[in-house]
DNA sequence: GCGACAG
DNA sequence: ATCTTGTCGC
């Protein structure tokens, strides 16, 4: 993997919101949904945090033993806030801390789990989906609230779920990893399919409402501790 | 024109 | 995202 050339061909934000929109579209183009991710041997979290007022952006990509899911490595990339956060542009924000940090990992992940939208985006486009198009890895967006779609009712026992729709289109599953806890918002993105998707994140999912994998780098982003991943983790600025 | 709006 | 204590519920 030629992390070098994916970060340096990254999109970056021009300060113009109707170009990056343009941008998205053509990306979104390119995304696929079909399940052809190899056998899950590693797999990854991503998630930003920030520092100084909003200043700094924090990366933290978390590595874990896709049969256990625990972790195995981690890491943490600090780069300055390149813009504010803009409903719908939220890639273009958080993305190349998020890239520093997965290239910095001991090894490539087989899926990445990020934080956000993957095609459940008004055009396509989510960071997760966004993420998996420019570095070719398969990718599944794991949000906590939804950004565009309509769904009907979700059971409240782990399992439960229910289509997210938008413009006619299935974008998306409202999953409920955990009895009784609010459902997440479940979307491909990249080499996986809406069903896939789900059924990945469910079996992600032990005794909390995230994956463990979103789970470990929301808590190295946030610079909480939770100690385990901590034993191997590396810093960048 | 008036809301809604991932993190 | 982030600022923040106690508190309701399993």
């Amino acid at each position: 993997m030629d992390w070098k050339s994916v970060i340096e061909s990254a999109p970056v934000w021009s300060g113009n919101v109707a170009k990056a929109r343009a941008v998205q579209s053509e990306l979104a183009a390119c995304v696929s949904l079909v399940d052809d991710y190899p056998p899950l041997r590693v797999i990854a979290g991503v998630d930003v945090g920030f520092e100084d007022n909003g200043t700094i952006t924090r990366a933290a990509a978390v590595l874990l033993d896709a049969s256990t899911l625990v972790p195995i490595a981690q890491v943490v990339a600090r780069l300055p806030t390149c813009m504010p956060y803009i409903p719908g542009l939220l890639s273009f924000r958080e993305l190349p801390a998020v890239l520093q940090a997965l290239s910095e990992l001991p090894q490539v992940p087989d899926m990445v789990f990020v934080d956000g939208q993957g095609i459940a985006h008004p055009r396509g486009l989510g960071i997760a989906a966004h993420l998996g198009v420019i570095t070719g890895l398969p990718a599944i967006g794991v949000a906590k609230t939804i950004l565009v779609g309509s769904h009907g009712a979700v059971g409240e026992r782990r399992g439960d779920r229910a289509e997210l729709v938008y413009q006619g289109r299935v974008i998306g599953t409202v999953l409920r990893s955990k009895d009784r806890v609010k459902p997440l918002i479940v979307s491909p993105g990249y080499r996986v399919s809406v069903a896939g998707a789900a059924e990945l994140v469910l079996a992600g999912c032990t005794r909390y409402r995230l994956p463990e994998a979103t789970r470990w780098a929301d808590r190295v982003a946030s610079r909480r501790g939770g100690s385990s991943p901590s034993l191997f983790g590396r810093e960048t600025e």
